[in-house]
DNA sequence: GTAGGGTTAG
């Protein structure tokens, strides 16, 4: 072995280059054939073809064996040929060979069959590898336990479940069903193509499962969007004793992010620090995203900083968690970047950076990334023309739009490109267009989806189409059962024609507890028709639900300042007329507006019209017009009373020559000839 | 005797 060795070592360092042209190589092999027994050629050209790596190479190797004739009697040789022309992406040249053997060789034992299956299989060719494996039955060849993994392997990434139940059949009637690597690629498959309970009864009734069977079953329910399943397996998984390794890690980083908890996340990421996990690209990736989606970009730049090396997917994580995050800004910035960095931009990344424009509204950033997309000659695959067209849609440039989904032959479009377009048509507030295109779509046998029926349900929302609205809705209930999101759009669609009574009926027949944006819609109709009493209903909802956003006690608190201002005083027209007079007269006393106690975000005319109407305004206003001159008007009030009251009713106080004595949260003020008792201290 | 399964962005 160690003259072997070296020989090999001397090949190696000596002909490296006269390779290019076969004859030197050729005699020196020839050199060695004679001068070694059979066997310990084969070994010398395994261990060539081992230290074996590039496709020229190899074929120099393949000649050589084939011209000597040694390739059909060493059924090893070529088996590990096939291995190589399948490693460097050539299966027909690894086909050919397996075809040669076939003819000119011993029939080719169950080992090559399965050699060549894998090449198919692991290039990606799903027809080819089903093929030779019906061709395998047919040559009375008997499939083990290499042949099935590849099978259930193609069967579960092309969708094809049934076939793959035809081989678990086979694999059934071999025996080979309860091996271990059958059974988890059977997991696998099962689980992938949507057929879970098949999935997880192989998983339950394993009589011992590995790591890689666990993460199976993990990353099935991750990929399946029901990432807590995910996760009590991921528990499970250790109270049995075995430890994760990086890619159940990057599952497990993937179902946290579904879920948005932080916390996990934060110890998720130690594990993968502890574990040196994070030098692998795809667990920081995977980390980057799960921070990401729980609303933490530092943390996630923080790992995408430290890494060595980045690719494609680290920079497009990024990406779209500063675009998901509401940082379309950064997204910009690191795009800048990356382009600098020299990794390549591919559709995802264009993908991402369409959404960012279209989150901006910025049709001309949108524009500007279109044109890239079309500079580049990237390929625009449908997802892309989908996002493309939401663009427009979202930047108000419906046309575009319009004019994209008109130039994809239709058999192209998928249901997001009619989705996309629907609720395109609905925020610009065509509600009978949408519902056309809702009824073309149906007619060119798509078939709807939630989404689609959340948007033409917004649609009709916007549009005020009621009667439609309500009978999409039922004909959607005869085909899925409706989700929060499509009870939200129908209580929003009623509450705002103003039926709100049929909203709060709807609600109280929902199946499940109605959700935030339930209720919320139902307090925004309230806000809008001025109902006090389903408002309060919707109020007290949503402040258990979401005791900390702050939006709805303010629409709360503005349904009841309007029932205020709702003109209960029968004498609120002269009320309002003599606070704007009051505020004539004051100006030209020389009273400016304190503006920065309007604290709403609006015009400063507006805020000067705020200020005017404050309650205690209202309210000495009042009492000038009712109360006899000689009388002091006394207000109560249950907030502190703001800088522009108080400056107001000095000047009143002095305009009118009247005392106004105003109890606020803490004390009383006692205004009298154009000064207050606290002196301005309060 | 040779060979094998689970992974991240949208």
């Amino acid at each position: 072995m160690q003259r072997l060795g070296s020989l090999h070592h001397h090949f190696f360092l000596g002909s490296r280059k006269p390779l290019l042209n076969p004859c030197p190589f050729y005699s020196f092999i020839s050199i060695c054939t004679f001068s070694y027994s059979p066997d310990s050629t084969e070994v010398i050209y395994d261990n060539l073809l081992k230290s074996c790596d590039g496709l020229a190479f190899l074929k120099q190797i393949h000649l050589v064996l084939t011209t000597t004739s040694l390739i059909d009697k060493s059924p090893h040789l070529g088996a590990q040929i096939i291995i190589k022309y399948a490693q460097f992406g050539d299966p027909n040249s690894a086909r050919a060979l397996f075809d040669h053997i076939n003819i000119h060789g011993d029939k080719p034992s169950s080992f090559l069959w399965n050699t060549m299956i894998r090449a198919y299989a692991n290039g990606g060719h799903c027809f080819e590898t089903l093929q030779l494996y019906s061709v395998m039955h047919r040559a009375g060849i008997s499939p083990n336990n290499y042949t099935f993994p590849f099978i259930f392997k193609v069967c579960a990434s092309n969708s094809l479940i049934l076939l793959g139940k035809v081989a678990h059949g086979d694999a059934l009637k071999t025996g080979f069903d309860s091996d271990l690597y059958v059974e988890a690629a059977l997991v696998d498959m099962y689980a992938k193509g949507d057929q879970f309970c098949d999935g997880r009864k192989i998983f339950d009734e394993m009589s011992m499962k590995d790591l890689v069977c666990w993460t199976a079953m993990i990353t099935a329910y991750e990929q399946a969007e029901k990432p807590e399943e995910a996760l009590i397996l991921f528990q499970k998984m250790q109270q049995e004793g075995l430890l994760a390794d990086s890619v159940t890690i990057v599952s497990v980083a993937s179902a946290i992010g579904r879920l948005g908890h932080a916390k996990r996340a934060q110890s998720v990421h130690c594990y993968a620090i502890r574990h040196l996990f994070l030098e692998e690209i795809c667990v920081a990736n995977s980390v980057i995203a799960m921070h990401a989606k729980c609303g933490d970009m530092d943390k996630a730049r923080l790992v995408f900083d430290m890494m060595d090396e980045r690719n494609s997917i680290s920079w497009n994580s990024m990406l779209s968690g500063y675009t998901q995050n509401g940082k379309a800004s950064e997204a910009l910035l690191l795009f800048d970047e990356m382009r600098d960095s020299g990794c390549e931009l591919n559709p995802v990344t264009a993908l991402i950076m369409v959404a960012a424009s279209a989150y901006l509204g910025s049709s001309h950033l949108g524009r500007k990334f279109h044109d890239f997309i079309l500079d580049s000659k990237m390929k625009v695959d449908m997802n892309l023309w989908n996002a493309l067209m939401d663009m427009y849609a979202k930047c108000g440039d419906l046309e575009t739009a319009v004019e994209i989904f008109s130039g994809i032959h239709p058999s192209e479009r998928d249901v997001c490109s009619w989705n996309v377009l629907i609720s395109g048509y609905g925020m610009h507030g065509y509600g009978k267009e949408a519902l056309k295109l809702f009824s073309r779509m149906q007619e060119e046998g798509v078939e709807p989806n939630h989404i689609t029926f959340t948007s033409i349900l917004s649609a009709c929302s916007h549009a005020g189409l009621v009667d439609e609205g309500r009978k999409c809705f039922r004909d959607m209930t005869k085909s899925v059962t409706p989700e929060m999101k499509h009870y939200a759009c129908m209580v929003d669609m009623l509450g705002r024609a103003g039926l709100l009574q049929e909203a709060f009926d709807l609600i109280k027949e929902m199946p499940a507890p109605p959700n935030d944006s339930v209720w919320g819609a139902l307090l925004l109709a309230c806000k809008i028709h001025g109902n006090m009493e389903l408002g309060k209903i919707a109020a007290n909802n949503l402040f258990q639900l979401e005791p900390n956003h702050t939006g709805y006690y303010v629409l709360m608190s503005n349904i009841y300042a309007a029932q205020t201002a709702d003109h209960e005083n029968p004498y609120w027209q002269e009320v309002y007329r003599k606070v704007e007079s009051l505020t004539i007269e004051m100006k030209l006393a020389g009273y400016i507006p304190d503006l920065s106690c309007a604290l709403h975000d609006v015009e400063e005319e507006d805020k000067e019209h705020i200020l005017n109407y404050h309650s205690e305004k209202l309210a000495v206003a009042f009492g000038i017009l009712m109360i006899d001159s000689g009388m002091a008007i006394r207000v109560t009030k249950n907030l502190r009373v703001c800088n522009d009251c108080h400056l107001a009713f000095k000047y009143i106080s002095c305009i009118y020559g009247r005392r106004i004595i105003v109890r606020d949260a803490n004390r009383f003020h006692h205004f009298q000839g154009g000064s207050c008792s606290c002196k301005d201290y309060w």
